[in-house]
This record gives structure tokens, C-alpha cells and sequence, in this order.
DNA sequence: ACCTGAACACCGTTCAAGT
DNA sequence: ACCTGAACACCGTTCAAGT
């Protein structure tokens, strides 16, 4: 038994059943081990979840000129590390709620770039390829707000919460509507008319132009 | 007793303790009733949380002419209705995550847009104004993401959570290192040096830039 | 050193019973 | 029609006791 051990095995209960199921209990069973035990490595329930969301944010890579073209400069570094962010998102889904809203542990850390080592590295990573502190600190805020945005919309769709794994699925699909919700639409033609494009999924579209987009605005800040 | 009066009074119990506050047998006390009778009008705790979301929500406001200037065009309804959502998150940040985080009933609802009258009056708005199917629900999607990621980066900032309202207040003040973090501080001398810039509140400043850029990124995608 | 049984306070929820 | 007492299953957490 290891604090490591527990926190992998509820990172597993999360990502199969959701934050909620999460009890000190259920997770000594899934460890063989009375609830009781796990209060040798982990100090109560909180701290447990804090060390969760550590791990998670800890598999983040900082890419390395192993991972680049040197002629992709500073736009290739944010695009690797936010596709790596992205790729945690997509792995955790149940998770990523947690590394969202957990308030840091300091100021300077912002989710869900939430470790020093993270913000270390990207600061250095920006530093080298020719930003200022201020623009690199610029660049911090607004790259964790679009990686917050985009990442955690995508989990909040993809049914993260899943608290209710039992939900009584009723007859039907259920993203179709049934007569209530169509009643209700109905009142709504906008919606109605464009509830096909509206349902499409454009996840990967939506995150490859973001993020162009935040490169060309850092750039501007960048060049002047 | 209502389920309006319930809703209410979570939200308050929210604002003041937080979501981990709102248990059926506190907010029973706070209604001088018995938790067993908040189950004639609200289909457990689940539920109540899900109307405690929708009451909120249904307080953004769609700007109308009344609050435009109608040389303001389809910006000036985006700049109007961005700030009226950041005033709801301003106003309730410990319930902004389950704005956030709470999977939408359909599809097509993204937060923190999530209920039909709030989109079908987007939707609209931006095509009273010129826009196309396309381009409203393109704008639909990037407008959502700009929101939730800033937003929630606020309130969590600002100590959403706010759960552990008991924490322990050791000496000295929370935003200042203490021994621990000032020793793993100094293996990140970046993040160290720049630590007075990264934990300065830039969020209006932010917030406006990140807007700006969004509605440059629109009219690009607008005009073409 | 590590695990557990028993206990406590608190929780969501149900349901028969009160008024 | 509305509220409640009692009950059940489950929870986080503590601590003395086991091995």
C-alpha cells in the first residue's frame, strides 16, 4: 500500500463511475483494504482529490526540441503542449471538472496549468524563443483560459459528470427530443432551425482554430 | 413553501458556504422545515442543484434595443450580453462551477448559455444583425468557450470552492509563502522571478482584451 | 508499522403516519 | 394537502485496539 497506489486506483473509480463515487469506502474495497486504512497515506477525502488532480496534471509534458522543429519557434511549442493538455482532457474525462475548478494552491498557478513545474517550463519555453517576462506572463493567462474553456466544454459535452450512471434510460435515443422537449422547442424556432448544426460536433475544428486564433493575437503582442 | 422559495434559499446557502453547504437537512433548517418536505417539490438533491443552475441562468439578460445604441451592431449586443454573464458569475462565484461543469439536458445548449431562451436570443441577435445560420452558430460556439474559460477562471480564483470555510487559518497571510512553498519556489526561478506579475488580477483587463479579440476573430469569419 | 472494529456525526431518501 | 418521525443505507473521520 502506497499513497501512489490509492491515488491511481481513484483516478481508475473516477474515470469509470465519476467523481462521486469516490468514498473513502468504495475505494478501500477496490484496494482490499478497509476505508479506515487509506487515512495512513492521505489526509481525508480533500487532499486525496488534491493529490488526484496533481497526478493528472503531472503526465503534462513540456515539449522539448525532441518534440519540435527548431523552424517552429514559439506557435510550435504552445500547439504541442496544448494538444498534450488536450489528450488529458480526452483521457480523464470524469477528471478534468476536478483540475477545472479546484481552487490552486497559489495564485500564480491557473488551471489547468496548475503545477510549477508546468508553469516553469512554459514560461522558460516562451523565454527562449524570444518573449519578454511580460509577454510571457501575458501568454500564460490567455492560453490557460482558452485551454480551460475549449477543454472543459468538450468534457462537460462528452456527459462528464456521470453522476448518475444509473440513470433509468428510457425509451429512445436519448439525445433525441421527446415530446416534452420538442413542445418546449417549438417555442424556440431559432434553435429549432438550426438544432441539427447546433448538435453537430466540431470539437476538434473548434480547438485547431481557437488555437490558431490565440497564436495570431499572441503574435501581435509578440511583434510589438 | 414553493420551489421557487427552495431555489432561493440554496442559492443563498451557496453565496454564503458554498455548494457542499446545500445538504437537504440544512436547507431544510433554513426554511424552518424538516428535509423530509423539501421533497414534495424538488426531486432530490440532484434536481434542486439542476433548478439552482437554471435559476441563474435564466438571469442573463438578452440585450435588447433599449440597452444598444443601435450603431453598436452586432458587437455591441456581444459586448453587452458578455458583461451581463460575467455579472452573474461577479455575483455568484462559489455557483459558477455548476454553471460550468453540470452536463446540459441537450446538445445544443453550451455553458454558460445553457437554457433555450438564452440561445434562441443569441441566435437571433446576431442575425438580426447580419449574420448567417452558419455564422451565428459558429459565434454560438466561440462566444460559450470565451465565457466559460475566463469566467471560471475568475471564480476559481477567487476561491470558489470555498468547501473547507473551517480551513484552519495558520499564521501569517495565505497569499504569502510560507517555509514550504518559498523552498519549491526556488526550483522554478522563473515562475519565482516573475511571481509579483503572475499574481497581479488582471481579469478586467483580460476579460476585455480576450473580448476584443473574439469579436475581431467573428468579424474576420463575419465579412468573408 | 500497518490495519481494523466500533463508534460518532452527518448525509440522501423513502414511507407510513400524523394533522 | 402538507409536514414529520422513524428508519435505512451510506458517508467521512477518529481512535483505541489488535497483529
Amino acid at each position: 500500500m502506497s499513497r501512489h497506489r490509492i491515488v491511481l486506483a481513484a483516478i481508475d473509480l473516477i474515470d469509470a463511475e465519476g467523481v462521486t463515487a469516490v468514498t473513502m469506502r468504495r475505494l478501500g474495497a477496490a484496494l482490499d483494504v478497509e476505508a479506515m486504512s487509506l487515512y495512513r497515506y492521505v489526509n481525508g477525502r480533500e487532499d486525496l482529490l488534491e493529490a488526484v488532480v496533481d497526478a493528472l496534471v503531472d503526465t503534462i509534458e513540456i515539449p522539448t526540441v525532441g518534440h519540435l522543429q527548431p523552424v517552429d519557434g514559439w506557435q510550435g511549442f504552445l500547439q504541442v503542449l496544448a494538444h498534450d493538455v488536450r489528450r488529458l482532457a480526452a483521457e480523464h474525462p470524469a477528471a478534468f471538472p476536478l483540475i477545472a475548478t479546484r481552487h490552486p494552491a497559489a495564485p500564480w498557478l491557473r488551471p489547468p496549468l496548475r503545477s510549477l513545474r508546468v508553469v516553469e517550463g512554459f514560461l522558460e519555453g516562451l523565454m527562449a524563443r524570444g518573449f519578454t517576462d511580460a509577454q510571457a506572463v501575458e501568454a500564460y493567462r490567455a492560453f490557460t483560459s482558452f485551454l480551460l474553456g475549449h477543454l472543459l466544454l468538450e468534457a462537460a459535452m462528452r456527459g462528464a459528470e456521470m453522476s448518475p450512471v444509473e440513470e433509468p434510460l428510457d425509451e429512445g435515443d436519448a439525445d433525441l427530443p421527446n415530446r416534452d422537449e420538442e413542445l418546449s422547442l417549438r417555442d424556440f424556432p431559432s434553435v429549432e432551425r438550426l438544432r441539427d448544426a447546433l448538435t453537430e460536433d466540431h470539437a476538434d475544428d473548434e480547438f485547431e482554430k481557437a488555437l490558431e486564433h490565440l497564436l495570431v493575437r499572441l503574435d501581435l503582442e509578440h511583434a510589438q
